[in-house]
DNA sequence: CCAGCTTAGTTTCATATGTAACTAAGTCAA
DNA sequence: TTGACTTAGTTACATATGAAACTAAGCTGG
């Protein structure tokens, strides 16, 4: 094809009565965004562990309350129930997990983390935080307490 | 287990060396975010169209410069070749998107939207830009700005 | 020209993720 | 106590995603 058609096809593209530019778009920044930060703390804890992100954020919770029924890592992780339920089951394989029988509830087991798996949560710990820093690095304070701010309004307008 | 168990993990998981709160975890937040922002779009265009998101930031790209290669699609779109590739077949299948040989190159082809595939645009582009506005709808410009720049930051922090 | 390297896009494979159906256990009212 | 309803977690299914291997085409130095 060459240039006269293409020009031709940018001006009906632009004659549209929407214009649209999706890199001005705030969704797909968000989603660029999301990407870069992710894929830097993945590489921690897969690298180092070969965890899955739902395993590392079950052992995040577990790591700061044990004794947790699934149903109460969904809420702290928001994660959906079966995400959940395949990180636990993976984790108990593995043996970075314990289930203590809940003798309120046949339904649900008490989870926490094992010896191992409280040790690969210590390594893991320093350096996600290490990463975190990094990342915020040079950012103004109150750049940051916007972007929170942001962030919990976008949350509170979609519902 | 009981409560004096339950208090004994959580003061062990308290003496570990780092304390960890993902709640407070800028990553995490970030995920969370990103999920509730990018579900609420996916709504309109999968719900109304049917489209994948990897078919609806395609459609995006090509709305706005018709005449592609799949390549050019890949740099503008932050997704992988593969997801590009699958994108096109579907879209192409569809009949949303038209293909032409590259006279210039006989790898390739030349990806535009089909009269069906403007259609479908642009009764798309109106409700996506709503949905953006409903989102940032009381945020103060400043803090949109902060949010800009700390994706910026943070971005050039990983390179 | 043509053998070896590079590039564009596709396919394969492994894994991730979400919805809905299901199983087992608990609750509650009659 | 027992049958209907609810809840916790799992399994099955469908689809998404990404890395790596592959195919076809183009390029380049000799």
């Amino acid at each position: 094809m060459n240039d006269t058609a293409s020009s031709e096809t940018d001006r009906l593209a632009r004659q549209t009565e929407s214009v649209f530019d999706l890199q001005a778009f705030f969704p797909y920044l968000v989603r660029v965004f999301y990407t870069d930060v992710t894929n830097a703390l993945a590489e921690i804890y897969t690298r180092d562990h070969s965890l899955a992100p739902s395993e590392w954020r079950t052992m995040a919770i577990l790591g700061q309350h044990g004794h947790l029924r699934a149903a109460e890592i969904v809420e702290r992780s928001s994660m959906d129930k079966v995400s959940v339920s395949r990180a636990v089951k993976k984790m108990h394989e593995r043996g970075l997990l314990e289930k203590q029988n809940n003798t309120k509830d046949g339904r649900s087991s008490l989870l926490c983390l094992s010896g191992e798996g409280r040790a690969v949560y210590d390594d893991i710990v320093p350096k996600v935080l290490a990463a975190e820093q990094r990342m915020l690095a040079g950012v103004l304070p109150e750049d940051i307490a916007a972007f929170h701010r942001v962030m919990r309004a976008i949350r509170d307008n979609l519902n």
